[in-house]
DNA sequence: GATATATTTCGTTAAATAACGAAATGAGAT
DNA sequence: ATCTCATTTCGTTATTTAACGAAATATATC
């Protein structure tokens, strides 16, 4: 079905999905921390995160308390893995994502994660 | 700004307009033309070009009363390039595209264009 | 210039998407 | 077993998107 074709391109976009796959790139993270480098509400980064995960661009592993989500190594869809070589490609010299990146170098996971 | 980046993203996010980008690499087509290979509303096919060439993927040529759309062989973004030279790495295997390949063939242009 | 006809624009409707906060869930820590 | 958080789900609202038909526009042809 096109349509199933077609969720690879709907996941990307969105802004600040296209921020998360940056993101993670540069390292894990788990759901609390990304909340807090995206300043969006938990329940909008978890719906996100979901839409990214059923793509195929990410996974997810429990540790601790966390679900960290991680960049997807192994994709089914070898278009997957295309996007995610070569996301600079598709969305470089971005602020945002620049931003973003400096952000998570100063990142304090104590303080992301607790109320 | 990242929502300029995502504009492509969204313009191959809808299973008609990818329908119309592999029709118009088998050949050039006018509104008319697609419309009937479609079955839309005339004035709903007219909005997916638009939103096709405000992406960069197509262009349009005025011949005789009709408007043409060509896919678009000097694309000023690069990454408009990349997906229309790999397309069928995008979309492939789909049954609708065949389909529609197949009525191109047969299409004729006297009867779709003639109310 | 008038007419015929293809194309675009406009206004509306229905469906999909993104966002929020609150409540529910689930898994680790006590 | 209970408590404590992080996370997800639910219900709602606002925005965006896709579709239609009717009306407006534009352009060959007569």
């Amino acid at each position: 079905m096109l349509n199933e074709k077609i969720k690879l391109f709907k996941a990307l976009s969105d802004p600040n999905r296209l921020r998360i796959l940056k993101m993670l790139q540069l390292k894990p993270l788990c759901v609390c921390e990304v909340t807090s480098l995206l300043n969006l509400a938990t329940s909008t980064v978890s719906k996100h995160l979901h839409i990214l995960k059923e793509a195929g661009f990410i996974t997810e592993k429990k540790d601790g308390k966390w679900v960290y989500y991680y960049i997807n190594n192994n994709p089914a869809d070898k278009r997957v893995n295309r996007i995610l070589m070569e996301l600079d490609f598709w969305i470089s010299d971005n602020q945002q994502i620049i931003s973003d990146i400096n952000k998570i170098e100063e990142l304090d996971k104590q303080l992301a994660c607790t109320p």
